[in-house]
DNA sequence: GGTTATCTACCAACTGGTAGGTAGATTACC
DNA sequence: GGTAATCTACCTACCAGTTGGTAGATAACC
């Protein structure tokens, strides 16, 4: 097998366990019996578990990013935008037994056991997130598709904490539904 | 000293513990250096992590929804009663680094890893919390305060999420006032 | 004196990480 | 083109430290 499978297997890996069970329940050796590989043998790609999660960050990031990006850039309404954005959340929320969150809104939680550069990719993720949120705010603004007083960027925080708990909260439910619901009521209390 | 006092000194250094760094985080060697107490010593109070979990969670559950039962009977208007209810998240994320989120919020992202009991617990936590948003926001609807289409219990679920995400990731950035503008602004949406 | 609380001294299992080795592919050199 | 040197990816075997938890002695309290 060529290393950049073994790389991404381990990372895939990685990722499924964090979005279930989060970074401190997730060790070498559950990547290792997922991987088929020895746990020694993923030192060689990931020297530390740190390195691990800062790669993890780096690659959910710029993969979830450019499906937003696809999203903003392309020609449809602003509201069509913002669904299809929950979308991808409510698309995570979905998979396997419904027991998924957002990678990036499980290591918010646990925050404070990363280190500094992991940290620093969990902060690019949401504030890029945001940012893209508000642009697709300000374009519906101004073709009079949303109505909201105040600030767009921080109606986009407040849309994107809303995903991030909701996808938490509705996962203890085992609730697709009420994720789905709370999504659209929030698409009216916009909507001009 | 008695042996509430312990107990509660447990609980105490455990909440606290919990509410940086995560259930999965916490050991009972923390607890036993933050309480000035061997570890084994805990085991007598608290036989397994998982009971400790449990009976921290009741009691932040009784003693949260306590805060907030008062709030929902005081006889302000809903708008103030709202507001204070927001004011709660505040404090917490507040106090000491800003880096303290609901002990709840945290435990979310590591459902997976908590005993059915617990996880019981924690379902209890955000529907009773839930179900008095909801009781604050049909009182204010109906007095003309708020105004909102759809159901009342799935903008509680809302508003509830939003807390639960943006505390977690208004904590990533430190910034309390992030959290405070989201919170505004969320009061803007469904104002009459 | 019996109960409750705490202690010391353990335990096996697991944690992230290291040392050192090996088979095979790739490259450098003549 | 053949061979020697290097590199890659993986391995076994280990490490010290930590984890949750137990057994049993001792002290404190009513």
């Amino acid at each position: 097998m060529k290393t950049r499978d073994t790389k991404n297997n381990i990372l895939d890996a990685a990722q499924e366990y964090v979005q279930r069970w989060g970074a401190n329940a997730m060790s070498y050796q559950h990547i290792s019996e997922a991987v088929g590989i020895r746990k020694a043998s993923i030192h060689h790609h990931f020297p530390t578990k740190e390195k691990l999660l800062e790669a993890l960050i780096d690659r959910y990031s710029d993969y979830f990013l450019g499906l937003v990006d696809a999203i903003v850039a392309s020609p449809v309404d602003p509201k069509t935008k913002l669904r299809q954005y929950t979308a991808l959340f409510e698309a995570t929320l979905s998979q396997g037994k419904q027991d998924k969150a957002c990678m990036c809104g499980m290591l918010g939680a646990e925050l404070a056991t990363l280190g500094s550069s992991a940290a620093e990719g969990l902060r690019r993720f949401y504030r890029e997130n945001a940012k893209r949120l508000a642009k697709i705010l300000d374009e519906g603004r101004q073709a009079n598709k949303f109505h909201f007083e105040g600030s767009s960027k921080v109606t986009a925080q407040l849309i994107f904490s809303l995903l991030e708990g909701g996808m938490l909260i509705a996962r203890a439910e085992g609730s697709v539904r009420q994720f789905q619901d709370m999504n659209r009521q929030m698409l009216k209390l916009i909507q001009a």
